[in-house]
DNA sequence: CGTATATAGTTGTCTATACCAATTTATCGG
DNA sequence: CCGATAAATTGGTATAGACAACTATATACG
């Protein structure tokens, strides 16, 4: 059942077989799985071993504790608070659409003082991207990016044909994203707004300007984005903290 | 240093003796802490039990882990990323504004359909509250609000005035509040909208909904909000969470 | 001087065991 | 049959030790 000779540590094995049990149906939302004793009998491991995989799917809400009464899986709906920083691609996918792009311009460029103050740049040169986006073949929003050109030297738009932006930044580049903070709020779309959108002037839309950091806090993305207002409303989930 | 006979766990007692020593500058930021073997030494407990400690900290990010090179204590964290859950009331004053009440309806109804349906009520009664928010005095958005009575049955118009909601929930009750759900759209205000806010007709406006939980996750608020879009932006901060 | 190599120190993983605290289940007495 | 008590089961805390994987530094070699 485990390898014991794999390089993948046995409590990563076993949480990748407890997740699978749960996907088929083996283990039940809401009903318990076998007691941590009788776990580390079955694995050939020691109880402790067991508790570090537990605890890692407790922290990811997988399942959750009880004591004196057993480990228990978590109800299907809060396992995945979608709440997470996602590319316009991810976020689409998420909603069952299929993303496409319509590059309109890709260049490099000194930033403007709003840029520049932003991302916190001092000479360094951004790309500038101008895109429509759509989904399932409708336009759904105009989006303009600046990126600064020395955190990713070797982009061109080649590499931002397939994958989306995020994804390159997270398997083909050594940065990770950490966070983004995004002001939302709400306009009337102008001439030039409206035509690519194919709505009409005056009609509502939302302005969603959005501020990417990488780890360590670094600015890596200044995001400009209309939406349509008919096809696209804003979801966000929020944990309460004290 | 450590008090084995109290009945906090003793990992517990060196997160906060860990903690301590963070705020009082013995440790600085980005510098290492003493290693798990010498933390065992010194408050004479066995190196997992640091271990349980450290790991503790490391998920509420104040320290960071290199193999091979030690613990250290992470960047000051960046400013609170106000990802809350938060009230009308709650969310002005973080914005420096003084929020203020106009109460229009304050009456028990048999719930419409969509809000049964959204808090998972049977024949239970909700509370109906529509409000105009003022933030400085000036109208900032029109609210209407269902709450199931059986959550809270001693509520009235009193109890609501002072306080806010969620304050009054988190210290006048047993209950917690856990998670929100929004979706925000923009729109443009019809006139018995556009009036009270004191804008015109086809004014852009933010319309935002909100679903509040409690712990369990037990639906505690239906929330429909409408904003003047020329005083108010969302602010979302996410994490980016693979 | 520069480059391998050994070495010591660090976190990462894992074992086997022990006792505690909370809960459930079985047992006994009326 | 019911209720109190005891036993069994569960997760929570803690120990002492071992080896692996990784990093930085000191050392020896060419």
């Amino acid at each position: 059942m485990l390898n014991k000779e794999s390089p993948l540590p046995m409590y990563y094995q076993i949480e990748e077989d407890l997740k699978r049990k749960i996907e088929s149906g083996i283990y039940n939302y809401g009903e318990a799985i076998p007691s941590e004793r009788e776990l580390s009998e079955t694995y050939e491991v020691s109880r402790m071993t067991v508790r570090q995989a537990i605890s890692n799917m407790v922290r990811n809400r997988i399942l959750y504790r009880e004591k004196g009464r057993g480990t228990f899986v978590a109800e299907e709906k809060f396992e995945q608070p979608l709440q997470g920083v996602t590319s316009f691609s991810e976020d689409m996918k998420r909603r069952g659409l299929t993303p496409h792009n319509e590059l309109l311009i890709f260049e490099k460029q000194e930033p403007d003082e709003t840029t520049k103050d932003i991302l916190q740049l001092k000479d360094e040169e951004v790309y500038y991207l101008k895109r429509i986006r759509y989904a399932d073949e409708e336009p759904m929003a105009i989006e303009e990016t600046f990126i600064p050109v020395h955190l990713f030297p070797e982009l061109d738009a080649d590499r931002l044909e397939g994958v989306s932006f995020y994804e390159y930044i997270e398997t083909k580049t050594e940065l990770s994203i950490e966070r983004a903070r995004q002001t939302i709020e709400a306009g009337t779309a102008v001439f030039e707004e409206a035509e690519p959108l194919s709505i009409e002037e005056g009609d509502a839309i939302l302005r969603i300007e959005r501020l990417g950091y990488l780890s360590a806090g670094v600015p890596f993305e200044r995001n400009t984005s209309i939406y349509r207002s008919d096809r696209y409303k804003f979801i966000s989930d929020m944990q309460r903290e004290k």
